[in-house]
DNA sequence: GATCTCGTACGATGGTCATCGAAGAAGTCC
DNA sequence: GGACTTCTTCGATGACCATCGTACGAGATC
């Protein structure tokens, strides 16, 4: 199990005390499985997540995703995403930013990511379905 | 449910006997959902079908498939590609024809099957690995 | 330090899935 | 018709997974 310890750039705005002592596991570059992202993506909720945050282009808490699950499940889903080299978490205080791994994925597989987001948006498009679930009520 | 017959071209070089009695049930291309096909796509057994299917470029039968599983498994796996829209089977005589749906998938996801293929490719270079499991003894 | 917010960990639960083996159905060939 | 090939169907099984609720941990704020 040879995991980095996720130093690597990315180091600019960062206040020092963030990722001060809860460092989070994330696969090297070079252990990114395809399936595994194929897999992690192929949820509903963690499509919508990856959607997201690929829109905003900024790096988001776990809390800013209005997901229809509950905390534990939110963090399962994060984790996931994390497990599988699609999202980068970091702490910073208590919240965790989530960042899209581009780079990481772009450089594995080119391309891929940008065709499953622009899929996901057709798709959505095409079921008029802008990806979130309505409110109950 | 409405799900085509799938006659649509394809009827070249069939025989009279084939595709007499036996349909099968294909999504239509508006049915066929982004999660499904990542999922069909995220197992490796399936892939590696796919990535075959893709490299001949050719209706291949199921038999012709090396795969480390017993046939039901494998019937299994088809039946995964076949309903979630990845590839087209059709019965001609005893065997089953199995085809990848590139037409409709490039239609609804433009670029997203070259991109999965490609880098599995890409990955299985990387790993010095055809995709081929080796045989065991 | 008390409290608040944000996220984690654990155990449970119901569902799906990959896999197998055995029995059967459909077509072809002698 | 009988044997052979090809794939299916069924039941079982063990694994994984999405989900929840509750209890906890780590920072921030007052």
């Amino acid at each position: 199990m040879v995991i980095e310890e996720v130093p690597r750039r990315r180091a600019d705005a960062v206040t020092e005390t963030a990722a001060t002592g809860r460092a989070l596991p994330h696969p090297d570059r070079e252990h990114i499985r395809l399936e595994s992202v194929l897999h992690a993506l192929s949820d509903p909720m963690r499509l919508q997540i990856v959607r997201e945050l690929a829109a905003k282009e900024a790096e988001l808490t776990c809390s800013q995703f209005d997901l229809p699950v509950t905390k534990s499940t939110t963090t399962h889903h994060f984790r996931v995403l994390r497990e599988s080299g699609v999202v980068r978490q970091v702490y910073r205080g208590t919240a965790k930013m989530n960042g899209l791994r581009r780079d990481d994925l772009e450089s594995l597989f080119p391309g891929l990511l940008d065709s499953v987001l622009a899929a996901a948006d057709r798709q959505a498009a095409r079921l008029g379905d802008t990806g979130r679930v309505p409110a109950d009520g």
